[in-house]
DNA sequence: TTTCGCATCCAAAGCGGTTTGAAATCGATT
DNA sequence: AATCGATTTCAAACCGCTTTGGATGCGAAA
């Protein structure tokens, strides 16, 4: 059932079928009505295809995900983020087109989906310093908003994210009112944005109090169980082990666990630990009593709004950027605790 | 730059630049180069939405993910699947839509993905007993094809699986022979097909050392870290504990050892552990040694195999159905070993 | 030389909607 | 009765590609 045969259907002309079912005003009611009741007893749908083709405009949004070696986008984190972000478009009618490509094929991706008209505006995940997709998008001219920022970006952009710098400050802040005053940080990839930010967070929380930085107490690396673990394992293991410390995601955070248990020490008591928490639906951090204390902030809630800025840019290419900065929460969980009097024993 | 601008450009008419990019005979091979070298000279992508109307394909792949009450969905492995399967669309030429939908609006998307005329195939995700979908696709007329298995369908379809069912038969063997008496069972949801499977594979095994099925040993949730730590926390505290658990995710496996862990028993000696390992690739389970012992198949392949199923089942709408059942291998890590003299003892 | 078949190329008709410009209707105004 | 403006409807062009059903030109066969 197309737009012409409902059209002779009713005796109309499919112009004024598509007008009153697309709410023009220059239609009579009573003859809406009727469109409106045949509409529905024949279960009419428009043909997306078609109306992509007249409106020339796509109708979707596209996610552009390299894979490959870098392949620490396709993680639990994207994964909530995309089912918030996903829901927001589905209920304005929307698709959400994800594009998986290997690395070096991502700037392509974004051309493609601009000139084979595939998609109105895209999201930029994981931005790193000085993104180069953030001029990249602008000369193709396709509206994007970032999830996160991009330190160093010249030209305006429409983002969202976490106000990470404050949220690890805090958490540092935190634990050295414990007493702690050796905190390891267990970091995400230092070429991402908001693992910059946080380190700054960190360090600006222990220059603030006059402590020493020590780089021993600084690791980085990709947010899996294992590196967490190796990470934490690491820092106990050499000759001055930290009595706390402060996990760039839940993930991580469970290597860290791991570590720790594994070396007879008992969390939140020995050692203490504050995670960044993602809020990930099937990765709740604890029920009454959190497992983690955690800088919580939920990424589905991130997603919901990027999707929505994002919407409203393609509506009105017009309107300049907007930011959006999420706080996150300081939630009190059992894995903090008083800094011991001694150092962590030894195994 | 559109195809008839650059016919123009050429001196041709359009019929004869899109045969001639497409690949058709009935063109000069001299005329077909030219057209090549002009093409990629002026940078000329054809407008996928024309294409989609004049061709009426879609050349898109719908993936429905109901949301809400049941987000089991969005969960990391569906993650890892979603990369295996856009890779592959990729590849292909095709678009991957995300459908994320409210649960009861599930089959309105169905619908619409098909009656809109947004996507030639889609994949059905956790499959259930019995479930509706199957022959709602069917009466669609939509292409599948199923991640799993739909135990009770009476209609025929496609499908990638992993044989759950040996796997968890073999798992439950191995520490039988390791001497385990007592194995605790952390199922996922058992309304999802793959854990009916799972738990005939675990009692299959028992039944023919003709060891007792324990009912208080048998727990079935959500695959989330909580949840196995809830079970296996129950099953640790009651009265007659068992040595061993067999669990049905990396994920809940991380409960399931802080459970242990908390009640200073130690993995592989005082209990063992095997888990269900979908190699997740933020979630290794570890590097030279597993951390668990575990049963394993890549969903990330599953993810290829079942878009690759898919898209030649579009190109070729008389096929029949094509199955495909992955064995898992079984991989020794540090999680299992003998079962110990006396009962792991109580706290 | 005419005829035929083949290799090439093209005009035009879709695909299923939207949108422009104009026509038809009708009551109100002059 | 003629004019006017507002309301309502429609025919046709258009979006950018594919594809059908010819045209055209040319060498080989008759």
């Amino acid at each position: 059932m197309n737009l012409k045969e409902l059209a002779t259907k009713l005796g109309l002309s499919p112009t004024t079928v598509s007008r009153a079912l697309n709410g023009y005003p220059e239609v009579n009611e009573a003859t809406r009505e009727r469109v409106m009741a045949a509409a529905k007893r024949h279960n009419y749908r428009p043909n997306t295809r078609a109306i992509r083709l007249a409106t020339g405009r796509a109708l979707a949004v596209g996610h552009v995900i390299p894979l490959a070696t870098r392949h620490e986008i396709v993680n639990p984190i994207f994964a909530d983020f995309i089912a918030g972000a996903g829901e927001t478009y589905s209920r304005n009618g929307y698709d959400m087109i994800l594009s998986v490509v290997p690395d070096e094929a991502e700037e392509q991706a974004y051309r493609d989906l601009k000139s084979r008209g595939s998609a109105d505006g895209v999201i930029l995940h994981a931005p790193r310093m000085n993104d180069p997709r953030i001029p990249l998008l602008h000369e193709i001219g396709l509206p994007f908003v970032v999830h996160g920022r991009a330190t160093g970006a010249e030209l305006p952009y429409s983002w969202v994210d976490v106000n990470n710098r404050r949220a690890f400050q805090r958490a540092t802040e935190f634990l050295l009112d414990l007493g702690h005053a050796r905190i390891g940080l267990v970091n995400g990839l230092e070429f991402m944005d908001f693992a910059i930010r946080r380190r700054t967070g960190y360090v600006d929380a222990l220059a603030g109090r006059a402590m020493p930085i020590d780089p021993a107490l600084m690791s980085s690396d990709e947010m899996t169980e294992i590196s967490g673990y190796r990470a934490a394992s690491a820092m106990l293991d050499a000759p001055a082990p930290p009595t706390a410390f402060l996990v760039a995601s839940m993930i991580s955070g469970m290597g860290v666990r791991r570590a720790i248990e594994e070396r007879g020490l008992k969390l939140g008591r020995d050692i203490s630990v504050i995670i960044h928490d993602d809020d990930l639906s099937y990765m709740k951090n604890g029920g009454d009593v959190p497992i983690f204390t955690a800088t919580r902030s939920s990424v589905r809630d991130a997603g919901r709004i990027a999707a929505e800025m994002l919407l409203s840019l393609i509506a009105q290419p017009g309107a300049g950027p907007e930011h959006r900065l999420l706080e996150a929460e300081l939630i009190i969980g059992q894995s903090t605790g008083p800094a011991p009097r001694s150092p962590a024993p030894k195994v």
